[in-house]
DNA sequence: AGGCAGGTTCTTA
DNA sequence: TAAGAACCTGCC
C-alpha cells in the first residue's frame, strides 16, 4: 500500500470518463480498479490523499509512469488564451484534472479498433469479454480477485473465430485477427512505432486493416503518448464545426505540441454539456 | 422498439 | 478523388 498527496491536475472521475481508458471500474467502496498489462491497481481518494494498492516499487516503476506524473498538466493549461478562445477556456476549466495516461500501445490498438461505431459501455464489455476469453489470467492477492490481461497477438490467433464472435465484436473480428497476424508475423513491430515521427507512425498504423485516421490518432495519443496527436471523432467534428467555424479555423499552432491534451478537454466538456 | 454509437472499407461515378 | 452505402451488435 502506497499513499500520499498528488498536487498537479489529477481527477480520477474525469479521467475515467474521458474515453481514453476502458479498463477502469469504479468499485462499491469508491476506489477505481485499473487493469494495465499484467497488473491491477486499486486507487482510492481519501480527503486530499490517495491510497494505492501497490508496492512502492510498482508505484515507481509502473504506476507513476502510467499516470504520467512527470508531465505538468497545470502548465499545459496555461497555454490557453482565455480572451480569444472562450470555448477552450470553458472546456479547460471544466476538464481540469484530466491527464493523458501512458497506456500500452498494443492495448490501445485493439481497444480503438473495437471502439468504432460502439458506445463506451459496449466497448468495455467487448474488451472485457475478449480478455476473459483468451487473455492471461491473474490473481490480485490484495483482495483475491481474478483479472485478465488484454490478449497478446498469439493468444488472439489461437482462438477460434467462433469464440471471438461471442465477444460482441461484430465485423471488427476480421480487423483484430488481421492486426494480430501482422504483429505475430513480424510485419508490424509495435515497439518500432515509438521511434517514428508522427507522420511515419500515422502512415504505418493506417496501413492496417480496420485502422483509419481516428483510430490511428488515438493509438498515437494514448499509446505512443505523442501529445500533439489530434483524433477527430464525431464529437470533435461537431466542435470544430459549431465552435470554430470549421477545422481550417481551429488554432492548432497555438496549442502545439499539446493539441491532443486540449482535444481531451474539449471532448469532456462538450459531451457533458449536453448539446 | 428502433435508432444510433469516440469509424472504416467498399462501391460507384 | 469524393461522396454515399454497408457493416455487426448491443446499449439507451
Amino acid at each position: 500500500m502506497v499513499s500520499g498527496r498528488i498536487v498537479d491536475d489529477f481527477n480520477l472521475d474525469k479521467i475515467a470518463d474521458s474515453g481514453q481508458c476502458f479498463r477502469w471500474e469504479k468499485q462499491s467502496d469508491g476506489a477505481y480498479s485499473i487493469i494495465h498489462l499484467d497488473k491491477r491497481l486499486k486507487i482510492l481518494k481519501v480527503g486530499q490523499e490517495y491510497e494505492l494498492s501497490c508496492t512502492m516499487d510498482d508505484y515507481k516503476n509502473i504506476w507513476y509512469t502510467y499516470f504520467d506524473f512527470d508531465t505538468k498538466y497545470s502548465k499545459i493549461r496555461q497555454l490557453i488564451d482565455r480572451n480569444n478562445d472562450r470555448f477552450m477556456y470553458n472546456a479547460v476549466t471544466y476538464g481540469k484534472g484530466i491527464r493523458i495516461l501512458r497506456q500500452d500501445t498494443w492495448e490501445m490498438l485493439i481497444s480503438f479498433i473495437i471502439s468504432q461505431r460502439k458506445n463506451i459501455p459496449a466497448i468495455k464489455s467487448s474488451i472485457e469479454k475478449l480478455s476473459r476469453l483468451c487473455g492471461t489470467r491473474h490473481i490480485d492477492e490484495t483482495d483475491n480477485t481474478e483479472y485478465y490481461s488484454i490478449p497478446t497477438p498469439e493468444q488472439i490467433l489461437k482462438t477460434s473465430v467462433n469464440d471471438l464472435n461471442a465477444c460482441g465484436l461484430g465485423y471488427r473480428v476480421d480487423y483484430i485477427k488481421s492486426v494480430a497476424k501482422e504483429v505475430y508475423d513480424g510485419k508490424l513491430d509495435i515497439k518500432s512505432l515509438e521511434n517514428m515521427s508522427y507522420e511515419q507512425s500515422l502512415y504505418r498504423l493506417k496501413q492496417l486493416y480496420g485502422v483509419g485516421d481516428k483510430v490511428a490518432n488515438c493509438v498515437i495519443l494514448f499509446g505512443l503518448h505523442n501529445l500533439d496527436a489530434f483524433p477527430i471523432d464525431i464529437w470533435i467534428q461537431r466542435i470544430l464545426e459549431n465552435e470554430y467555424n470549421g477545422e481550417n479555423n481551429y488554432p492548432f499552432e497555438k496549442y502545439r505540441p499539446y493539441n491532443g491534451v486540449f482535444q481531451q478537454y474539449m471532448y469532456a466538456y462538450y459531451r457533458n454539456r449536453g448539446d
